[in-house]
DNA sequence: GTGAAAGCGCTAACAT
DNA sequence: ATGTTAGCGCTTTCAC
C-alpha cells in the first residue's frame, strides 16, 4: 500500500503562501473563513491557488483536527439491489455534509466484519452506519469500547446503546392486508424468508394479528416460512410451489420481500397460473427489480434512499455531541406502490 | 465535517512506547517489520498494545508517506446492478491490497464528476477506478496535469494515454449469433440502447458484420436502435413492441443489454408472445437480475467482478511505476450463459 | 537492536 | 488583518 508514482510535487500551502507573499496561516485563514482577510490579500492567495494548481491535502488537515473525512458504510452485500439503494441515499447525504462514503462489503463473513470495523478505526471514522445486522454480536461491545457512535439502519438495535433508521414493518404489512382486502381478498397467504431479524418477525406477527383482527381465516398452511435456504429468490420459488401443491389455494399473496415475491411469481407463472388474474401477489421493500418483472409488482415501498439519508443525518448528530446522546429509533413509515400484480377478486 | 464527539483519548504510538518503555521507533520498527527487534522488546509491546488498545492511525502514517490508503470508485449509478457488481470486485481486490473503497456516485451528472474528482485528489489518492466513460472529457486533461494514473473499466480509453479493461465485445456478439444459429435460428433481429459508447457501438456494427458473414439476411426493420430514452427497460419495452409491429417477425432477438432484454421481455409477454417458444431472447451482460426473470435470460456474460479485480490490478502497477507505463488496455473474454429465453426454431 | 531527531502539510492559539 | 509558533501521530534516516 501506499503506492505513488514518481509525481511532480504538490504545492502545499506553504507554496502558495510564498507565491502570494503572506503567511502560511494567512492562506489558512482565507481558505476555512477563520479569520477576515483583506480583499487584497484575497486576490494574491486566489491567483497563487490557481497558478501553482494548489489543492488542499486533507490528510493533514485530518491528522491536525484529529478528524476523519470519510463515513465507512457496512453492506453484507452491494449487489443486492436493497443495499446499492440504500448506499446511495447514504452516499448522497454523506456528500452533502462533506464526506467521502466508504465501503464495506462484508459478503456476510463473520471475521470480515471484525477487520473491517478495525480498518475503519484506523482511518480514524468518527462514527460508522451500519446497514444489516451484524453477525458478530461482539462487535458492538469493541465499537463501545473505542465510543464511536453508529447507526443501524433496516433492523433494531441491540441494545439500548444504538440507534436505528427502520420502517414501520407492522404497518406496512397492514397496508398489504388492507389493499388486498379492499379488492375483495381474504383468503391471503404469506410466504417468508427465514425470519432470523427482528423486522421479519414483526412483519409475520403482524400478518397474523391483523388478518384475525378483520375477521379472514388464517390458515396454517398458507403461512410459509423458509428454514433453510439463503437465496431468496430460491426461497419465493419453493414456497410458491408448495403453495400450489396445497389443497385450498388463495386468492393472493404478501411476501416478506420483494426478492421472494419475484421467486414465487415465477413458480406461478411456470406452474401455469396467471398473475394477476388467478392470483395477487404484493411484496415488500420496493427494489427496482419490482418495476422490471412481468407483471410488474405491486409491494410495499421502504424508502431506502430516505433512510440512508436520515441516518447519516441522526449519525452526525451523534458524532457531534459532545456527550452520550440518548439514542434514537426513528420509524419511518412505508407506502404503498401499486402494480400490476393484484387484481379484484371475482 | 471533521466532527467528534467528547471521546476518550486514543492510545498513540508514543503511549504504547512509554508504557512498554522503549523508544517510539522501535515501536514503529516492530509495526513495520522495518528492522529486526528482540523477541523480549517484541512482548513488551505487543503486550503494551493490547493493554492501551493501541491501533495505528492511518492518517498519521499516509500524511508522513505522502500515501493514501483510499481508493476511488467513479460510477455513474451503483443501484444499476451491472455497476454494483463491479464495485464488489473493484472494492474486494482494493482490500486485499490495503486499500478501502470510496465510492463515487455520479448520478450521471457531469459537474459532480469534476467535484468528486477533486475530492478524491483532496484525499490523496493515487490513482483512480473509473466504471464508465466521463461525461466531461475535460477532466482527463486534469488527471493528467496531476499525473494521476486512472484505469477505465467496460469503455475504451479517450486516448493511448489511459488504460482499460473491457470484454470482447466482437466475440460476445458472434457467440450469441452462433449460439442462436445452431439453434436454427437466422432471422435475428437486434435491439439497442442509444450508442453512444463504442462498445455498443462495437457490439452493432459486429452483428451486422457476422450476420452476413453466416449468410443470414440483415434487415433494416429488424436493427432497433432508440435515439432519445435512457431508461434501458423502457427502452427494451418500445423497441419490443415496435419489432412486433412489424409485418415479418424474426424468430429469434439479441439485445445490446440484459436491462433491455428484459424490457423486450416484457414486450412480448404482455402482447401475449410465449418467450422462448414464439421467440428467442438473449441478452447481454449477466447482470443478477437476468436470472430473476421468468423466464429467466439466456445472456453473454461480461466477468464484471473479475473485470474490477483485474483493474485494480493494473492500476496498481500504474501506481508503483516510477515512471510514464505505457497504458494497456486488456480485453477479457466474455460468456454465454445458457438459461430458458432460447428454444429451437420449429 | 534501539533511540534521537527531523518533518510530512496543516490548524489554531497567541502575538502583533 | 496578518504572522509566529507549536504540534497532530507517524516514518525514517542516522547514530550509537
Amino acid at each position: 500500500m501506499n503506492l505513488r508514482r514518481h509525481d511532480k510535487p504538490k504545492a502545499t500551502m506553504r507554496d502558495v503562501a510564498w507565491e502570494a507573499g503572506v503567511a502560511q496561516s494567512t492562506v489558512s485563514h482565507y481558505l476555512n473563513k477563520t479569520a477576515t482577510v483583506t480583499p487584497e490579500t484575497k486576490r494574491k492567495i486566489r491567483e497563487a491557488i490557481k497558478k501553482m494548481d494548489y489543492r488542499p491535502n486533507m490528510v493533514a488537515r485530518n491528522l491536525k483536527t484529529r478528524g476523519s473525512s470519510i463515513l465507512p458504510l457496512f453492506v453484507p452485500d452491494i449487489t443486492n439491489p436493497f443495499y446499492s439503494e440504500l448506499a446511495k441515499g447514504v452516499a448522497d447525504a454523506a456528500r452533502r455534509k462533506g464526506f467521502d462514503l466508504v465501503l464495506y462489503d462484508t459478503g456476510y463473513q463473520r471475521n470480515r466484519e471484525g477487520d473491517y470495523i478495525e480498518m475503519a478505526l484506523r482511518q480514524q471514522a468518527g462514527g460508522l452506519v451500519i446497514g444489516y445486522n451484524l453477525l458478530d454480536e461482539r462487535l458492538w461491545d469493541r465499537l463501545e469500547q473505542t465510543s464511536t457512535p453508529a447507526i443501524l439502519i433496516d433492523v433494531y438495535p441491540p441494545n439500548d446503546l444504538w440507534s436505528s433508521v427502520v420502517v414501520d414493518n407492522e404497518e406496512g404489512i397492514r397496508i398489504a392486508v388492507d389493499y388486498l382486502s379492499r379488492l375483495g381478498h381474504h383468503d391471503i397467504a404469506y410466504l417468508s424468508e427465514p425470519p432470523y431479524l427482528l423486522p421479519l418477525i414483526k412483519r409475520q406477527r403482524e400478518f397474523i394479528r391483523v388478518m384475525k383482527e378483520r375477521g379472514f381465516e388464517v390458515r396454517r398452511e398458507w403461512i410459509l416460512v423458509e428454514k433453510q435456504q439463503v437465496n431468496r429468490v430460491k426461497i419465493g420459488f419453493t414456497l410458491g410451489k408448495e403453495l400450489l401443491s396445497s389443497p385450498l389455494r388463495p386468492t393472493a399473496v404478501i411476501t416478506s420481500s420483494d426478492l421472494v415475491a419475484i421467486g414465487a411469481l415465477n413458480a406461478f407463472l411456470s406452474s401455469g397460473i396467471k398473475v394477476p388474474s388467478e392470483i395477487s401477489l404484493v411484496g415488500f421493500d420496493d427494489i427496482i427489480l419490482a418495476s422490471y418483472v412481468h407483471p410488474s409488482l405491486t409491494t410495499i415501498r421502504q424508502p431506502k434512499f430516505d433512510m440512508g439519508q436520515r441516518s447519516v443525518e441522526i449519525l452526525m448528530k451523534l458524532m457531534s455531541a459532545s456527550d452520550q446522546e440518548t439514542p434514537v429509533v426513528e420509524i419511518i413509515p412505508p407506502q404503498l406502490i401499486e402494480r400490476h400484480s393484484c387484481a379484484g377478486v371475482r
